[in-house]
DNA sequence: GTACAAATGCCACTGAGTGGCATTTCAGTT
DNA sequence: AACTGAAATGCCACTCAGTGGCATTTGTAC
């Protein structure tokens, strides 16, 4: 429905008189009306918790994201229609754009804390895990969006790959020359 | 008011018998209630706009968000009261929050577009002008998260330089040795 | 003082979300 | 099959954010 008559133009009247249920009810299975653009938000992120946890305590920050942009790449590029569908959903909607932020800071803080277990002990460890917690999901959020933006033609385990080598490594790249 | 009773405990109707005027005026002059909290939100992205623009074209991204990290640490520290306060309000209610991603997402895509401009042409430019955005915006709101949860005690300047670094040179840090 | 435009107020409305309570459904028991 | 207690569901009335339409006031130019 949301995909026919627009996400804001559907309202939650109509879906729960084609379900059929009462609106009562259905806010007994879902917070809001976002909640039905994001199913099992929970449950995804206790999976992404159990990732970063199954890595070896031995690997560093970097290792452990390169496993996890593996495992996610496959497993987009596998659901490539449904994600491209559900983010024509998410882009006509600032409140949808707010939700999936909101996601990606609830992933972004158990990035921190996974990180901040490998970094080496003193005073900047939490410090440095948050920051770096930031750029990696800042850089994952960009690749995303050229990922969509791309409709999912890109290899998006390259994208990922190459953008943690760039925080990794640094961000170097030939300055621009003028008159060269 | 809202720091009084809350943000959400504090209704529009309240606010518009407060000042006094009717509802109908206060969203003649506010999109919602979110905009209180965020006050003149145009003028200042547009500023930021004028300032990374006013950067000289020469310079490179890091040199750009160098000048821009020393002034707004500046201002920061000028202000901290109030946005302490500010950000008291902001932590207490997940819609302000998600208003405020939204905020930095705007600045994100400035950033962006300014390092497009400084970026060496070819094909990998504008996908690599805006991890790096993206990257900047992380750390940006990592360090300043720390900041506030340190009530501005902290040098924002050298945080926010410290973490250019980061990402300029990349995240190098001595591994966590076993049993060492 | 008149005329015109802008600002304001008023009223009714929609749509998301909640609280309270009655009713139904369903499982286990005898 | 009838009984019982609990969970699921439905119904109704309500709050609050936000909008549309229209009348009224305010201010300003002449």
């Amino acid at each position: 429905m949301f995909a026919e008559r627009g996400y804001a133009a559907t309202t939650i009247d109509e879906i729960c008189a084609a379900v059929p249920t009462s609106k009562r009810t259905f806010f007994r299975y879902f917070a809001d009306k976002e909640a039905l653009v994001f199913p099992n938000r929970r449950g995804r992120l206790a999976r992404f918790q159990e990732l970063l946890a199954a890595v070896r305590p031995d690997q560093s920050p970097f290792d452990v994201f390169r496993t996890v942009t593996s495992l996610f790449a496959a497993e987009y590029t596998e659901n490539r229609e449904q994600l491209l569908a559900q983010q024509r959903l998410i882009a006509q909607s600032p409140e949808l754009l707010a939700r999936e932020r909101e996601i990606d800071s609830d992933w972004e803080r158990e990035i921190a804390a996974s990180f901040v277990r490998r970094m080496p002990p003193g005073e900047s460890g939490p410090w440095l895990a948050d920051v770096l917690a930031g750029a990696v999901m800042g850089t994952v959020r960009a690749t995303m969006r050229h990922w969509y933006a791309d409709d999912g033609q890109a290899d998006l385990e390259s994208l990922g790959l190459e953008a943690i080598d760039y925080l990794e490594r640094g961000f170097v790249f030939s300055r621009q020359e003028p008159d060269a």
